[in-house]
DNA sequence: TCGTTGTCATCAATCGATTGCAATATACCC
DNA sequence: GGGTATATTGCAATCGATTGATGACAACGA
């Protein structure tokens, strides 16, 4: 393992003080002769030295580096957000860090304290979904002494940045297809109980619902943890109904509703019509592929940057941006065109 | 937006030196009054005081920082890895940055300044699998001021700690199983062109074949990337010969052959038995459900750790360490057992 | 010879913490 | 009161870089 190498030691190889060392390695305008230069290049090089950016941040006050906090970097859409972020942010010359918390309010509390701690410039924070006590991380960010940029979930009331999907109108989007493709029975697999987002989606699909004067019928109403088993073991409720589709509000859960699909035999979009949420991989998989609600994460990473960057340029405004995005519904196959019968 | 709090300031407002509010903050033994204490801490606490972790680490040397790199996040395997080595290193009370290379040598090299740069105390490399021009990655490795460990894969040649799963015996296990299972017409498909790991699986195939006598046969072995389309492609190649099993070298490769499959009408393990390697979400929804050579993430992140965790505390032994692990034959559902017709 | 100009390079303060050593104050003992 | 012990706290150097201010030296003109 080779040592670490610093400005001063070049200096002295070289024979010069630290001060030219540094002018010339960062190309600053400044009077060393061309000799010098070439000479500090060349030690410097054969001696692989990296400058220590933890030293030059101390001084210069910015680290070139941003953090960005997930739930879950194990989630598809967390995984493809982050990567989206931090190839956005190399394109301006920053790092990013990437951490993933777990869930938990605490623990983006904690993540959120150990970026500060490490001098990030800035945060993007993708908060917790689930219920817990967010009050200390509130009063967190709201004292936050580098500006911070809340995606695709918001903690309610919090004056800051956020840029986000309109989950209600992914909701409403999805059921008002279904309603123009004929259907009139729709049933919904949601996780409304443990989510926020999930309670958007649902409030966009009850809307469409009321819009045209159908009825609101809780026995169609279906509840769902974002995973699949629990989608799966929902689902054969689900089919018991009279519905002719289903809004599943999570590529997760439609998996899961598949999955029982597929061994009671049921056949989409004969059987029973479609429409996701999200494109997960598997999607491919499937004949017809399903229609759905898609929310691209580099449409996000791209917003959640632009807001950053104003803001480490201090273009800010003073108040809080808020960026609400559109998602697209995707028309695949999995949805029966019930007019045509008629 | 809040200021950044520095010790000096709580010091000031304390009425006493930078020093103490150090001491105290720390919970260094050192006598301070208890009741100087009791302000100290009050004042932090009120101040929303962080202690500047780069200035800190300036002093002590150290970050308690990692760094990890892996040629695509939004990979499951490896950000699966990305998550049990996070959550391993918090354990330990470290930080783990998180980085996505695209999997080129070149990116990778960029990244691993990135971290050295920014001052972290070790780092874990996953370098990308396809063929690159790396020397002056090698070089760099080499010539690093801090440990490093290979994980998952490795740079052929380079003296440098090692962490990863046995890519021949896995091939051997799923073949060896296919051959046990009464197959003996086995075909294979395999990245063996551009990746690393391909070539080494498809080793262990032939070795297994060979192993009992059965031939190695050309026409058996086909080509595909690591996605999807691709081996969607090769896939039908694939079915077109005699094979009664095939060894998938990869998840995704499985899930290409499992569309082409479906689309043709042919099911398994009736028609073709298959072997998956890694287990990939989208399984759960298979009937029956793939068998497959597993990896678990979590048990190279331990490793890995592990390994790290001697260098850093200098117990590291003078040589390099090299981990092999072996990976698991997870017996379910997708391979006909043809002994039992004999 | 002195002043001016220009070229090349260095000094020294600074960023925000940590820490060994020194300093002050008070108490206690004879 | 002088000396010693003890309890508290502060000084100043240090980590590795950056940068505005400043210095040294040579050449040149008057």
């Amino acid at each position: 393992m080779a040592n670490k190498v610093t400005l001063k030691q070049i200096a002295q190889e070289v024979g010069l003080s630290p001060s030219s060392v540094s002018l010339v390695l960062n190309n600053r305008p400044c009077r060393i002769s061309e000799e010098n230069r070439k000479r500090i290049k060349e030690v410097a090089a054969r001696n692989h030295y990296v400058p220590n950016q933890i030293a030059r941040s101390l001084v210069m006050r910015e680290s070139r580096t941003l953090g960005l906090i997930v739930p879950n970097i194990e989630s598809r859409f967390f995984a493809s957000l982050a990567g989206s972020l931090e190839k956005r942010c190399r394109e301006d010359g920053y790092a990013l860090f990437i951490t993933s918390s777990g869930g938990s309010a605490d623990d983006d509390l904690e993540l959120l304290r150990q970026l500060v701690t490490r001098g990030v410039d800035g945060v993007f924070l993708v908060v917790g979904d689930e219920f817990s006590d967010d009050r200390a991380l509130r009063e967190e960010v709201s004292h936050l002494p580098i500006p911070a940029v809340m995606v695709d979930r918001a903690i309610e009331g919090l004056e800051c940045d956020k840029v986000m999907f309109d989950h209600e109108m992914g909701g409403y989007m999805a059921t008002r297809y279904l309603i123009e493709q004929g259907h009139r029975r729709i049933a919904c697999l949601v996780n409304a109980r443990r989510s926020n987002t999930g309670r958007k989606r649902l409030a966009g699909y009850e809307r469409a619902l009321r819009e045209v004067g159908l009825p609101i019928d809780a026995r169609l109403e279906f509840e769902s943890e974002y995973y699949i088993p629990s989608a799966y073991e929902a689902s054969e409720a689900v089919l018991a109904t009279d519905a002719t589709a289903v809004f599943a509000s999570s590529d997760n859960i439609a998996l899961g509703l598949l999955k029982r699909l597929h061994e009671m035999g049921k056949s989409i979009p004969g059987d029973i019509s479609v429409v996701s949420y999200d494109n997960s991989a598997a999607d491919v998989l499937f004949e017809p592929a399903l229609t759905a609600i898609e929310q691209d994460p580099g449409v996000l990473a791209e917003h959640a940057f632009g807001c950053m960057s104003k803001r480490l340029a201090g273009r800010g405004s003073r108040r809080a941006e808020e960026v609400v995005l559109e998602p697209a519904l995707i028309v695949k196959g999995s949805v029966l065109d019930l007019t045509e019968y008629s």
